[in-house]
RNA sequence: GCCGGGGUGGCGGAACGGUAGACGCGGCGGACUUAAAAUCCGCUUCCCGCGAGGGAGUGUGGGUUCGAUUCCCACCCUCGGUACCA
C-alpha cells in the first residue's frame, strides 16, 4: 500500500491484512513491551546528573484475581501522569507490587481446597502479565511482593521496634469480632457495625489481642499543614480521629462505693447545673459497686442483655433509649444535689469514660430518656426570650446561663470557661480533650498474614523473637478445618518452640499481623529494595521519599493513610526516617461506573482482556482517560471507545503521510497557523496533563491532529514545520498511548525510546492570532460576530461594532447609555430606550 | 442529621465573570464502493421562521453585575462518606 497525501489506513484490527503499514495495535504493543523490558527504560536510577527525583506512587494493588477495568482505570491514569512527568525532565520512580496477604486468599483456599500462597502467586503471575499488557512504566526490578518473607520479614522487625518503644502492646479487652471471618478487626474495618470485607455484623469479644500506639499520635495526625491532599481526605480523617475538648467531672458515690466517684466527661460543662441523672454504660466497672439488692437482678438482666446485642443495634439511632436504675445515687459537686445513678446501653463503654452526665434540657439524647422515665428537665441554658416554661424539645445552642448559682445572667458561651475554671480550682474535675480515635489493633486470628515474632513463656513470659531469628517463618501446607479456627493454633512445629531467654519449650504467638502494616512501608522498600541487612538503605529512602504524587482510591482515607502516616511518625521517633509525613500530594481518582453502578466481578462485570484484544491497550488507556475528568471518576459505554480508535487511526495516518508534497519553509499564512496550532496545544496539553485533566489533554490533542492533516491536504506548508508538528503530536501522545506513540517514533526516523524524550515547550506570544473574532452584544444578547485586527483599540473595536448591520438595527431608536470592550474578547453596547 | 462531590443537548462531557454546549459518541445528509464495512466531508440544544433573523435555555427561586454555568443567599435532587461521640 502506497501512502499518498489522501492516504488512509484502516485500524480495524482484524489481522487479517499483512500490509505492515496497518495500525494493528496487537503487534506494536507486544512488541514494544518486549523491548522497554529487555531495555529497562524504565528502571530509576537513585540519582541523575541534573535531574530532580520524583516518587510517582499509586496504590499497589491486592491480587485477588484478574485486574478489572476498575484497576485499569486508576492504574492507566497514575501511569501516564508519571510518563509526563518523566518528560517534564523529572527522574521519576513509577513502582508497582502486590499487597498480597489477607483473608481473600485464605477463603478462597477454604472453599476450592487450594493452598493461599499457590492460588496467591498464581493470581500474581496473572497480573503482572495484565500489567505489562497495559504498557505501564514501571520499574519492575524494584517489585516486592508483601508475602515473601524478605518482605514480611521487616512487619515483625518493625514490631519489635515498636514493643521496644512502647508503641506495640498487648490488652485483654473487648475487640470487635467478625463472626464470619472468624478474627477481630480494627475500628478503622468496621463499617456501620459490620465487617468491612464481607459485611457481616460485628460483635464484641474479649481477648488478649496486639496494639499499635497509633492514639499517641492523634494530635499530630490532626496537622495537615504540609499536605496537598484533597479537602475530603483530611476531612475524613480529621472526623476519624474526632478531637473533642471538654472536661471530666467526678460525682461522688462514696455513700454506695467508698471512696468512688463517677468520672464523667462532657463537651457542655455549662450545662452542668441541669444534671439531673447519671448514666453508666452497661459495661463500666462501677454497675456492679452500685447496684443495690433491690435492683441486682433486674440490672443484672439488663446488663447480660446488652452484652448480647451488637453495636449496631445499640446504637441505632431509631431505637428508644432504654435504661435502669441502679437504686444508688450520685452528688453533683457544684450543687451538692443527689442525683440517681442509671444503667443505659446508649453510653458506650468505648468513648470518653464510659459514663455520661445526663442533662435533658440540653441534649436531644437525654430529652427523650429522661421524657421516658420521668426525671426532672430543669432548664439552666436559656434560649433567647425564654418565658420559664417547658421546653419541647432539648436546646442545644448556647443562650444564657439560669439556674447556675453564680454564674447566672452570663451568656453560656463564657459560663463554660468560668464553670470550668471553678471545677479544676476545686479538684472536682479538669479540662480535658477526648479523642474518637482508638489503638491501632493489629492481631488477626488468620492464617495467611504476618507472624506477630512474640513467644509465651511459662517462667520469663511474653518475650520477644530475637532479631537474629527474623524471619518467623509461616508455614508451608497447613490444613484448614471447618471450624475456620487458624491453622497456626494447631500446626505443631509451628506452635511448639523454646523460650529465647531461658530455653524452656515455649508456644509461638499465633496471630498474624493485619494485612495493613505491610502496606503502611511499602513506598520506603520501593525506595530501596535490596539493602542488605536493614529494611532498607537511609540514603536510598532519603533521596525518594515523602512520595511527591500518591494516587489511590479514597476508600482508604481512614485505614491505610491513616496507618501509613502514623508508621511514618512511629519510625520517625524511632529514628529509622527523618521526615514526618509519606506522602506529601495525595490525588484520588475517581470512581469507574457502569449502568450508572459500581463495576463488579459478580453483578456488573466489564472484563478489560477482550476491549485489548479488539481494540489495543493504547484506545483502551485513552479511552479510560477521555471519559471525563480523571479525578470525579467516569462513566463506561461500550459505544464511545471509537472515537478514540479513530483518533489514534488518524494519528498513525497523519505521522505517516508524505512530506515530500510539501513546499519549502517560508512565512506564509498557513505556516503561521500552524505554529500557533501547535503552541496553543501544548500550553493547554502541559497545564491539563499536570491536573490530571488528561480528557479535556485528549481533545486538544484530537483539535491538533486535525489541524494537522487539514494543513497538510491544501498542502501549503513546509516539509520541516510539517515534520516538527508530528513530532509535537506525537511527544504529547506518548504518556497517553505509549506504544502508538513509539511505533510511530521509530517510523518517522527518531532513534531512542520517545519516552525519554523531553515534553515540546510553548511560547506564549504565539499563540496569539493575527484577526480575531469579537462577539457584539447590545444590552447583554449577542447581535453580531465581527472580525477585526488582534490589535484593536477600545475605541476601534466599539466603532466596529457599531458598524454591523445586526447591530445597527438593534440599536435604532436607543440611547447610548455605555460601551464596554473586553480585550480580545467582545464588545458590550448598553443602551436605553431613547427620548 | 452532619461533612464532601455533582446536577449543562439524545449520551459522556467543555467553558480565566465575557459568543454556553469544545472534544467525542450517537443520529441525519453526502463522497468513495457493484454493495457493505472501514474511511473522509457537512449538519446536529430546543421552539418559531423559506430565509434574514427572533425567542427560550446550564436543577428551582431570589440577589450582585453592562454581562452569571461561574460569585452571594435560600431551597430541591443525586452520588460518596459519616454519626446516640456525651
Amino acid at each position: 500500500m502506497t501512502i499518498t497525501s489522501k492516504g488512509r489506513t484502516s485500524s480495524d484490527g482484524d489481522g487479517s491484512n499483512q500490509d505492515p503499514n496497518r495500525y494493528t495495535p496487537s503487534d506494536i504493543e507486544k512488541k514494544w513491551q518486549a523491548k522497554w523490558e529487555t531495555d529497562g527504560i524504565y528502571e530509576a536510577a537513585d540519582h541523575v546528573e541534573g535531574k530532580e527525583n520524583f516518587f510517582a506512587l499509586v496504590m499497589f494493588p491486592y491480587p485477588s484475581g484478574d485486574i478489572h477495568m476498575g484497576h485499569w482505570f486508576q492504574y492507566t491514569g497514575a501511569d501516564a501522569y508519571a510518563r509526563f512527568k518523566r518528560m517534564q525532565g523529572y527522574n521519576v520512580l513509577h513502582p508497582q507490587g502486590f499487597d498480597s496477604f489477607g483473608l481473600p486468599a485464605e477463603n478462597a483456599a477454604i472453599e476450592r481446597g487450594e493452598d493461599p500462597r499457590e492460588w496467591t502467586y498464581a493470581n500474581i503471575d496473572t497480573a503482572r502479565r495484565q500489567f505489562r499488557e497495559m504498557g505501564a512504566s514501571y520499574d519492575w526490578s524494584r517489585e516486592l511482593v508483601t508475602s515473601d518473607p524478605e518482605y514480611y520479614k521487616w512487619n515483625q522487625y518493625f514490631f519489635l521496634q515498636f514493643y521496644k518503644n512502647g508503641l506495640a502492646y498487648r490488652k485483654h479487652g473487648p475487640a470487635n469480632w467478625c463472626p464470619k471471618d472468624q478474627t477481630t478487626l480494627a475500628n478503622e474495618q468496621v463499617r456501620d457495625g459490620a465487617c468491612e470485607r464481607c459485611g457481616t455484623t460485628v460483635i464484641k469479644r474479649a481477648l488478649p489481642q496486639w496494639y499499635f500506639a497509633i492514639t499517641k499520635y492523634a494530635e499530630e495526625l490532626l496537622e495537615f499543614d504540609q499536605l496537598d491532599w484533597p479537602e475530603k481526605i483530611k476531612t475524613m480523617q480529621r472526623n476519624w480521629i474526632g478531637r473533642s475538648t471538654g472536661t471530666t467531672i467526678g460525682f461522688d458515690v462514696s455513700e454506695f462505693a467508698p471512696g468512688e466517684k463517677i468520672e464523667t466527661f462532657t463537651t457542655r460543662i455549662d450545662t452542668v447545673y441541669g444534671v439531673t441523672f447519671v448514666v453508666l454504660a452497661p459495661e463500666h466497672p462501677l454497675v456492679e459497686k452500685l447496684t443495690q439488692p433491690a435492683q441486682k437482678a433486674a440490672v443484672e438482666a439488663y446488663v447480660e442483655k446488652a452484652a448480647r446485642e451488637t453495636e449496631i443495634e445499640r446504637t441505632s439511632t431509631e431505637r428508644e433509649k432504654t435504661g435502669i436504675e441502679t437504686g444508688a445515687y450520685c452528688i453533683n459537686p457544684l450543687n451538692g444535689e443527689r442525683v440517681p445513678v442509671l444503667v443505659g446501653d446508649y453510653v458506650l463503654a468505648t468513648y470518653g469514660t464510659g459514663a455520661v452526665m445526663g442533662v435533658p434540657a440540653h441534649d436531644t439524647r437525654d430529652f427523650v430518656f429522661a421524657k421516658k422515665y420521668g426525671l426532672e428537665i430543669r432548664v439552666v441554658v436559656a434560649p433567647p426570650g425564654w418565658d420559664g416554661g417547658e421546653l419541647q424539645e432539648a436546646w442545644i445552642p448556647p443562650g444564657t446561663q439560669v439556674n447556675s448559682s453564680e454564674f447566672d445572667g452570663l451568656p453560656s458561651t463564657e459560663g463554660m470557661g468560668a464553670i470550668a475554671e471553678k471545677i479544676e480550682a476545686n479538684g472536682w474535675g479538669e479540662r480535658t480533650i477526648t479523642y474518637h480515635l482508638r489503638d491501632w489493633l493489629i492481631s488477626r486470628q488468620r492464617y495467611w498474614g504476618t507472624p506477630i515474632p512474640i513467644i509465651y513463656c511459662d517462667d520469663c513470659g511474653t518475650v520477644p523473637v530475637p532479631e537474629q531469628d527474623l524471619p518467623v517463618l509461616l508455614p508451608d501446607r497447613v490444613k484448614f478445618e471447618a471450624d475456620g479456627v487458624s491453622p497456626l493454633t494447631k500446626d505443631k512445629s509451628f506452635l511448639n518452640t523454646t523460650c529465647p531467654d531461658c530455653g524452656k519449650a515455649a508456644k509461638r504467638e499465633t496471630d498474624t499481623l493485619d494485612t495493613f502494616v505491610c502496606s503502611a512501608w511499602y513506598h520506603l522498600r520501593f525506595a530501596s529494595p535490596s539493602p542488605g541487612e536493614d529494611p532498607f538503605d537511609t540514603d536510598q529512602v532519603r533521596a525518594w521519599v515523602p512520595v511527591r504524587s500518591y494516587i489511590g482510591g479514597a476508600e482508604h482515607a481512614v485505614m491505610h493513610l491513616l496507618y501509613s502516616r502514623f508508621f511514618s511518625k512511629a519510625l520517625r521517633d524511632t529514628g529509622f526516617v527523618d521526615f514526618d509525613e509519606p506522602y506529601t500530594k495525595l490525588t484520588n481518582q475517581g470512581m469507574l461506573i457502569k449502568d450508572g453502578r459500581k463495576i463488579s466481578k459478580r453483578s456488573n462485570p466489564l472484563p478489560p482482556d477482550p476491549v485489548v484484544a479488539m481494540h489495543g491497550a493504547d484506545t483502551l488507556r485513552c479511552y479510560l482517560m477521555f471519559l471525563g475528568p480523571w479525578d470525579q471518576g467516569g462513566d463506561w459505554s461500550d459505544s464511545g471507545i471509537n472515537g478514540i480508535k479513530r483518533w489514534l487511526g488518524r494519528v498513525w495516518d497523519v505521522a505517516q503521510r508524505d512530506e515530500k508534497l510539501l513546499g519549502p519553509e517560508g512565512e506564509t499564512a498557513a505556516e503561521r497557523e500552524l505554529t500557533r496550532a501547535a503552541h496553543v496545544t501544548t500550553m493547554r496539553v502541559l497545564t491539563d496533563m499536570d491536573a490530571f485533566k488528561f480528557n479535556t489533554s485528549i481533545s486538544a490533542l484530537m483539535e491538533y491532529t486535525t489541524e494537522l492533516l487539514r494543513q497538510h491536504d491544501k498542502g501549503n506548508v513546509s516539509a520541516a514545520s510539517w515534520r516538527a508538528g508530528v513530532d509535537r503530536l506525537l511527544l504529547h501522545t506518548a504518556p497517553l498511548a505509549p506504544h502508538i506513540a513509539e511505533e510511530l517514533w521509530e517510523r518517522t526516523g527518531h532513534s531512542g525510546s520517545i519516552h525519554l524524550e523531553r515534553n515540546p515547550e510553548f511560547d506564549e506570544s504565539l499563540t496569539a492570532t493575527d484577526m480575531i473574532t469579537l462577539a457584539v452584544q447590545v444590552n447583554g444578547k449577542v447581535r453580531d460576530q465581527i472580525e477585526v485586527a488582534a490589535d484593536i483599540d477600545q475605541a476601534g473595536a466599539i466603532a466596529a461594532a457599531k458598524a454591523s448591520e445586526n447591530v445597527a438595527r438593534h440599536l435604532a431608536g436607543t440611547a447610548e447609555v455605555k460601551s464596554i470592550y473586553v480585550l480580545g474578547r467582545l464588545v458590550n453596547l448598553v443602551v436605553r430606550p431613547a427620548g
